[in-house]
DNA sequence: TCAGTATATGTCAGAATTGACATACTGTGA
DNA sequence: TCACAGTATGTCAATTCTGACATATACTGA
């Protein structure tokens, strides 16, 4: 990872800290946020291809707009539950989402 | 999904209730088990190929042997989260991941 | 400019998940 | 049989995640 995605990351809320903390992210705490990354991203995507609104995808999923907007923005708040969730509401396939998440 | 894979869900914990309840499991509900039974199964293969106990993996993700005992039976108090970063740990890389789930 | 729509951000009480513990079960070597 | 290692199951307080709400910001058309 290079300094430009340790700004992104810093950008949208997760705990960066110092650079040496940043050095010393794991290769699989790394993974993790890449994952949870691309499947925001995913999210986010699709919603937009299927031309719907935060808030028409929060009530087919029952949560709510903010929370929506967490979901696509990369919020540290939000599970990967949570996202895979989403994305099957709008009818990614389980194959889909290994593809999104290699 | 068949009879089969309900007792086998009904089994593990799920609340899985009447028939009728069974068979309105959406597209996406069966897919969400899928993917956690799946990475449960996974997550077991592995721990054993790599000859480790469950007090060793659960020691290396700073959870319990008992947590992993859970994640390993498909309980559903368990995230995919926790799957995703106990597999991380042993050395699962986001491709082998995204095999899994699909 | 301004109203209307969509999205972003901050907060929080309630719900779900967590690690830890106790304890039960299972297999296995002596 | 018995002790022991490994695994399974039940419980619970603490932590984390959640939907909801308020409010801010961004964009668009009139």
């Amino acid at each position: 990872m290079d300094k430009r995605k340790q700004a992104k990351l810093k950008k949208k809320g997760w705990k960066v800290g110092t650079v040496a903390d940043f050095l010393d992210l794991s290769t699989e705490e790394s993974a993790y946020i890449e994952m949870k990354l691309a499947l925001s991203e995913k999210l986010k995507a699709r919603r937009i291809r299927q031309k719907l609104t935060q808030k028409q995808l929060a009530k087919a999923i029952e949560s709510s707009q903010s929370r929506v907007a967490k979901m696509e923005a990369g919020d540290p708040t939000v599970s990967i539950d949570l996202l895979v969730k989403g994305l099957l509401a709008l009818g990614v396939s389980k194959k889909e989402l290994g593809r999104t998440i290699s």
